[in-house]
DNA sequence: CTGAAAGCGCTTACAG
DNA sequence: CTGAAAGCGCTTACAG
């Protein structure tokens, strides 16, 4: 079998199209064909093309693959960090499910700025992946038609929208905001603060949710409102929670935009003495490892991020394979999740 | 631009060679070369190549310059897990050194398991890797021959070896593990559980400094070990802490071979109200996030895993550019961070 | 349903 | 130091 392979002089050493075409006595199209699963090939072809195959251990070329057919099998994921848990979740189950299906996933972190992911996209768009996958909808105008006009199927994930010739899956990230919010009302809270950090469009969207449950309520007060750009963490947490007690100690309730400050605001409260629920009440967002572990167990908001990915992945296989898409827009839902920090 | 493109049926629109080459009025060979830094081009014919290459905004094919070099931009970074922060600090210093170079990285999970891991690989290398990234020394004696036979680079991670022809950068766990047991019979503890989850042989060879520590004081007591095959977490080290206290309730320090599992530990503690470390001192392994802020904060071994992401990285990069790597076994050790948990 | 030809966009030898 | 030719391993469009 090497014999033709070393009479070329470039030959990879690899066992090529060519090869399974000679061994299964057919032309090296009707092998590509028959791999490829296209129906018009005679199933007593596709058989015995499949047979020298396995014999062979062939294995296709990507490569070659991607140069002829101008598609990769790569799928771009963008995302903003992957310090938070909450997006390492999701690119997990978004490489579950795209690595079967025969696709590779390329990561690519924005740090939230829409700059970055602009020449992240430039760059990965050369490498013509078959799919995109980019969180929320808040890009630059550049990066909007980088996409729109490479005609790369793309899904947006964490956020939802109807605007047309989209395709989507996430929750309200608002309506989640609003609930928790709702919840800490019906506990008989009045003066209830939302702290938040990175401000991203997201965290953003719950801040509007926290004034609406708020303004419904009238108990709006921009006062209560703690907004910090710097990075979350359990450390920053523990600081907001200490700056709200000490700026407004009437405050009977804290919204922290995501766990990891929660449970700082929680470890906090721990070191000082401060009871929650009793003094003031602590809820989250999002759900992440060991809130149900905190003292007191922290009530959060659950989100589906690896439904999200497993469904964001799927919809952008359909994408791929130019199947029809039920529907471009999915709306996952959240859940609260009711424990003893409220 | 395009007249030319758009005689041929099927032009992918893109910027090519070709187009640079005409518009510089040189070859495409010599574009390449100039394009790629080949030495051995004229100074003049490089700036007027680059003037051209940045007036068309070309950006060159990956696929093409795989398939013609038989070698891509990609390097496969093998990894057990996501969940594990460890890993997810590892990756994105590796994602961070790689990309600024022209380097993809794709991502594997291999759950720790070495036939998953061949699996993976044999996917993989199908892509022609430019370089690989696996983790550690265990795996099945396939995947070894296929690394050595594929002739791609390959830098090892975590740990560290003298084997002629390895490279890998990493510290040597075993030591780590003696040093904190060491730390904790300094304080005068002499009755030391080794509880640990997983298993995997990182975590095995910290045991084996463990007992090592022991055996030196004469110390060692096999009834102390606690060895839980499953997944390490926040909630089974509570477990195995409230294990521990029924089983041997003259336990006076614990080494779990995690931060996670002692992060567990420590709640549980709170919760049961037993006193750290008065009653029992608790140490971790790795330093992760959250384990400066617990109560009281957890003494631990700071594993350089960031660095050795870097490192590994770099020492890859010039075994990919061919260069001499001055040393092919790196050891970037530990370093022991005593807070109050002890 | 099957195939011969051409081409995807680069780089590798081989010349000069 | 520069170039013409061939080839990497596939798939696309055009025939039959």
């Amino acid at each position: 079998m090497s014999t033709a392979a070393s009479k070329r002089g470039r030959s990879s050493g690899r066992v090529t199209l060519n090869d399974v075409a000679e061994a299964a006595g057919v032309s090296p199209i009707t092998v590509s064909r028959a791999l490829r699963g296209e129906r018009s090939v005679g199933a007593e072809l596709v058989e015995r093309v499949q047979a020298a195959a396995q014999a062979l251990g062939y294995v296709p070329d990507p490569a070659a693959r991607a140069l002829a057919s101008q598609r990769s099998s790569h799928v771009a994921v963008l995302i903003p960090l992957l310090s938070n848990t909450l997006f390492v979740d999701l690119l997990e189950a978004v490489h579950r499910t795209l690595l079967p299906a025969g696709f590779q996933t390329l990561i690519g972190i924005t740090h939230y700025k829409p700059k970055e992911e602009e020449l992240l996209l430039q760059s990965y768009m050369a490498h013509r992946p078959a799919g995109l996958l980019v969180t929320g909808f808040d890009r630059t105008e550049t990066a909007r038609r980088l996409i729109a006009s490479s005609g790369v199927p793309c899904v947006h994930v964490m956020e939802t929208s109807d605007a047309p010739g989209v395709h989507c899956v996430g929750f309200s990230q608002m309506e989640a905001g609003r609930a928790i919010t709702q919840h800490l009302l019906s506990r008989g809270r009045r003066r209830i603060a939302f702290v938040a950090a990175q401000l991203d469009p997201r965290v953003m969207q719950r801040a509007e949710g926290y004034r609406r449950a708020l303004h419904e309520a009238n108990l709006y007060d921009a006062d209560l409102e703690l907004l910090n750009p710097d990075s979350s963490s359990l450390g920053l947490g523990g600081h907001l929670f200490e700056e709200v007690r000490r700026r407004r100690p009437d405050v009977d309730a804290i919204f922290f935009c995501n766990d990891d400050l929660a449970q700082g605001g929680l470890l906090a409260a721990l070191r000082l003495g401060v009871k929650v629920p009793q003094e003031v009440a602590v809820a989250g967002f999002n759900d992440l490892t060991g809130s149900d572990l905190m003292l007191p167990p922290l009530t959060t908001v659950h989100t589906p991020r690896v439904e999200i990915g497993e469904c964001a992945a799927q919809m952008l296989l359909s994408l791929m394979r130019r199947e029809p898409v039920a529907r471009s827009s999915l709306d996952l839902g959240y859940r609260l999740v009711i424990r003893e920090s409220t």
